[in-house]
DNA sequence: GCCAACGTTGGC
DNA sequence: GCCAACGTTGGC
C-alpha cells in the first residue's frame, strides 16, 4: 500500500506572499525559511503532500487555501544572494545551510477559516497553530485534523 | 504600537 | 555548556 499522504499548515504574509500571488503563478518555490525545526519538517515531505496556506500578520489570520507539494530537495538560493533579506554569509554553496519545497495551487476557500475559529474547534494537541505564541511556520497537521478541516472549509 | 513567546548569539 | 541579551514572529 502506498504511504499516506501527509498534511501541513505553512504560514505566509499575505502582504509579502499570499494566496492570490500563488493562484496566479501557480507554484512558487518557498524560500526564506531560516528556522531548523521548520526546514526540517520540509525536508520530510513528499512529493503529494497537501499543506493548508495560512494567512499570518492579516486580518483576521486564518487559513485560506490549500497546496500541494509538487518539488523537493530544492536548494534555496535566496541564501547565495547578497541582495536578499535572507542572504547567509554562512553558507557554502558545496554544503547550502537552508532547502525548499516547490508548492502548486490547488484551491482557495471562498471564505477564510479564522484562528478565532480554529480555536473553537480544536485544542493546541490537535492544531499546534492555535496555540499561544506559536511562531513556528511550517507545522505538521495530523490526518484526522486535516479530515475536519477540510469538511469546515468545504461548509463554509 | 505593544508585548508574549521563543530561537539565536556570544561572552564567559 | 550556561545563560543573559537580543532579535523576530505574529496576535492583539
Amino acid at each position: 500500500m502506498p504511504k499516506a499522504m501527509a498534511h501541513w499548515l505553512m504560514k505566509s504574509e499575505p502582504d509579502v506572499y499570499g494566496i492570490d500571488h500563488l493562484e496566479r503563478e501557480g507554484t512558487t518555490l518557498w524560500d526564506g525559511i531560516r528556522n531548523y525545526q521548520a526546514r526540517n519538517y520540509m525536508r520530510t515531505m513528499a512529493i503529494g503532500d497537501r499543506a493548508f496556506f495560512y494567512h499570518s500578520n492579516a486580518k483576521p489570520p486564518g487559513i485560506i487555501g490549500l497546496m500541494q507539494v509538487v518539488e523537493t530537495g530544492l536548494v534555496d538560493p535566496s541564501q547565495f544572494d547578497p541582495a536578499s533579506k535572507y542572504f547567509d554569509g554562512a553558507s557554502k554553496p558545496e554544503a547550502p545551510r537552508w532547502d525548499c519545497v516547490r508548492l502548486g495551487f490547488l484551491e482557495r476557500f471562498d471564505a477564510l477559516l479564522s484562528l478565532d475559529q480554529l480555536r473553537q474547534e480544536f485544542s493546541a494537541e490537535d492544531l499546534p497553530v492555535v496555540r499561544q505564541g506559536n511562531r513556528l511556520s511550517i507545522l505538521p497537521v495530523s490526518e484526522a485534523s486535516a479530515q475536519k478541516l477540510l469538511a469546515l472549509l468545504k461548509l463554509a
